[in-house]
DNA sequence: GTCTATATCCAGATAGAC
DNA sequence: GTCTATCTGGATATAGAC
């Protein structure tokens, strides 16, 4: 059985799902930087003040738009395949994230790049990235990227190919075609190394 | 000898140069999108309409701020020292790409990042920038990075490295510190693929 | 919850006096 | 060349009627 005030609560929930999903059209054709809260009422058939109701403010809206996105991305590794061993795993990731930040440039913009200058993101939202990042980093590691340095490569790579793609070449997969060769080369590079390492040890200990 | 012409031309690109250098001031402590005509006028102590005998519209500023972050980060890169080979040339050109950029994170994201919906910068500007990327190129392919892919690659991890500098520690070094090891990585890798390559066509042909 | 009306402020740009 | 005054338009946000 439902109360009524669980229907209130819902309707409400759906409205803001409604203002957020609209907010998001916008976005994606005139930018982050020119979304206006009047245009956005007009684009759910409000007016401006009605949207007070369901944010308090403009930088609410853009902090729910924030999360939201941050959700998505975070699904979307999530989803990404288990690989039949750590390095395919590791390159499942990488591509899920790369595919799905150039397919919108201006969530990745919004997420990424502090477009608006007064905008903070809260702690909660910027946490997903972050707990994100911890786990392709334990994947990284068990893919045989031991290390900071190595992990910031990696993260550095995955960065540069959304970005060189989507100034460059936006709908395109020029870059994006090369996550795969990117992350292997990181692999093969650091496994050598590490099996050198691992060897020149085992002489110095006597072992072999 | 000098005209009464050319000291008008020169008080002239005098003031252009002052307020485009307060420009750029404003911009570094507030963001692009932040600067107004406004603003801008006050902190070379004039009114906003009198800009305008200097620049006929704000996109046009923008224009000229562009290009002229252009040709900075142009020259930062051209006079980077020459090594004593390509690989070393290339890695001192990739260095002094990283430190500009992250040295000065507002031009970046005016120069490579479109963070204002409605402007885009004039095809000369953009040619500056089009003709390093090809000089960077011949020194890469010089280097041992033949094939677009491989250019490719090692735009992006440029481009990744200072992306992840200014968003997660603005000031810090990071991830320019991996500038260097990228570089490498990816030469010694497609050098050594390069090898069997050679080796295999040889043995194809007979040779050796 | 949604509206009209409005407050407040700021933007880019222009007209025209001096 | 620089100014005052102003146009035009847009922004976020609030008050208060319904």
């Amino acid at each position: 059985m439902v109360g009524a005030r669980d229907v209130r609560v819902r309707k409400r929930e759906w409205a803001r799902a409604e203002i957020l999903a609209a907010a998001w059209r916008l976005v994606r054709s005139d930018g982050i930087a020119a979304l206006s809260m009047r245009d956005l009422a007009a684009e759910v058939g409000m007016r401006a003040p009605s949207l007070y109701n369901y944010f308090p403010s403009k930088n609410h809206l853009l902090d729910a738009m924030y999360a939201q996105g941050m959700q998505q991305m975070d699904e979307l590794v999530r989803n990404s395949p288990r690989g039949r061993n750590p390095r395919e795993t590791l390159r499942n990731r990488a591509r899920a994230f790369v595919a799905g930040a150039v397919q919108d440039p201006f969530r990745f913009q919004l997420l990424f790049e502090r477009p608006i200058p007064g905008f903070v993101p809260s702690p909660e939202s910027l946490a997903v990235g972050l707990t994100r990042m911890k786990e392709t980093s334990e994947m990284a590691v068990a893919a045989g990227l031991r290390g900071q340095r190595e992990l910031d490569l990696f993260m550095a790579i995955t960065r540069g190919l959304v970005a060189m793609q989507i100034a460059n070449e936006p709908g395109g997969d020029r870059w994006v075609s090369l996550v795969d060769e990117g992350v292997d080369i990181l692999i093969a590079h650091y496994t050598a190394t590490d099996q050198r390492r691992r060897t020149r040890r085992q002489r110095a200990d006597g072992a072999d």
